[in-house]
DNA sequence: CGCGCCTTGACACCAAGTGCCATGCAGGGC
DNA sequence: GCCCTGCATGGCACTTGGTGTCAAGGCGCG
């Protein structure tokens, strides 16, 4: 066959189950709100039952929160990526740009699912949530690049807590501007902002 | 009575439930865990039924995260109260501090409400979503204060956020040590970190 | 062919919330 | 004193998210 024959035939109908999921669930969650959609109806769209939908995901959250969980390890590893003598402003900077816009130029579907988000305080609350483990990760990588105690040295923490924050306020803006404004120009007016803090403590 | 009179009856006896809801609910949830305790305990651990749980607190998250409510709004006032001429380092810092201080020193309970949030994803989520909230304010009143545009400048959201990760690594930190860590020393070695940018780019 | 493994669907079940209505109690006007 | 109105409560039914359990079906393998 064409396809890759090292994955396993039952791994890719699992693959491909959950992509009909996600589909469904997006296209209705964006059509008809949070709240106006329930499991049943998301699963029944995808031609399976409600109880196949919590195999794959583990709550109504879950479906939308996971399409951009692949940021949060992508920003990780741009950063792990980052030459070592790179001013971690600079380093902090291009991994969320990349993210950011590879989300942003994937589609005009990522806008409306982060519009969904940040407009829903049921899926904001989970969104923040996993951002807070990004935010461990990332301090954990940055504490590894600079060689510093994350036991004792309060930098790592709000190094990845400052780039989140940025992360977060372009998003945010993005979504509010229906997309108009230019992911890369905030994230750069971003991280020019908080810069001074990122590059001046690590040193200290 | 000595109780004073401009209060109404019917108003004293709502806080006096909403008290002993709250009493109920942290003293069983410190107890079993979020997910150990049903809101029917803690309705009848306060002598209340589940439907009356539900007309003061709109979910089961609510009773935990609306005990540190009072320190968002805390932050703000705090903020609104320092002196005009203060750079924005000095005045987060202050209210920061305050808050956080104030929180601390009330009790032991309040270590165990924190730690039991940031050990509880469900309730982690529902207090960063707060946390949100809060950002949102703390920017408007920063904007204010600096006579900025926040429609159009990045500085004001992005300060209140840095102050905010700075609250959040010392509530972290001071949870984890189990308290043991001053946390007035830990904010202003937060906010000598996150200093340089919150003056700098002021400024700008 | 027959044997296990994995996935699925069906069903029952629990707990979070919500709408609805009846009841009871306080205060205010007559 | 009596009624009437407003409000807080409780009970109940109902929807929905989420989980445990079990039986049935497809698929690979000897």
């Amino acid at each position: 066959m064409s396809t890759r024959p090292e994955v396993s035939l039952a791994q890719r109908k699992r693959e491909l189950v959950s992509n009909e999921l996600t589909e469904a669930a997006l296209q209705l969650l964006a059509l008809k709100g949070f709240d106006g959609v329930t499991i049943d109806e998301i699963a029944a769209a995808a031609g399976v039952s409600k109880r196949t939908f919590f195999r794959y995901f583990a709550s109504k959250e879950d479906v939308v929160v996971q399409f951009l969980a692949e940021m949060g390890a992508g920003i990780r590893t741009e950063l792990a990526g980052r030459p070592a003598g790179e001013p971690p402003s600079v380093a902090l900077r291009h991994s969320v740009s990349v993210s950011v816009a590879a989300c942003a130029g994937h589609s005009d579907r990522a806008l409306r699912v982060v519009q969904l988000i940040l407009g829903t305080p049921a899926l904001h609350a989970r969104f923040l949530e996993r951002q807070a483990h990004w935010r461990d990760e990332l301090a954990t990588e940055l504490a590894h690049r600079l060689d510093l105690d994350r036991a004792t040295d309060l930098y790592p923490q709000l190094a990845a807590g400052m780039a989140l924050t940025a992360f977060d306020t372009v998003l945010q803006r993005w979504s509010g501007s229906d997309g108009a404004e230019d992911p890369a120009v905030l994230s750069d007016r971003a991280f020019a902002i908080i810069a001074p803090a990122l590059d001046r403590a690590a040193q200290a």
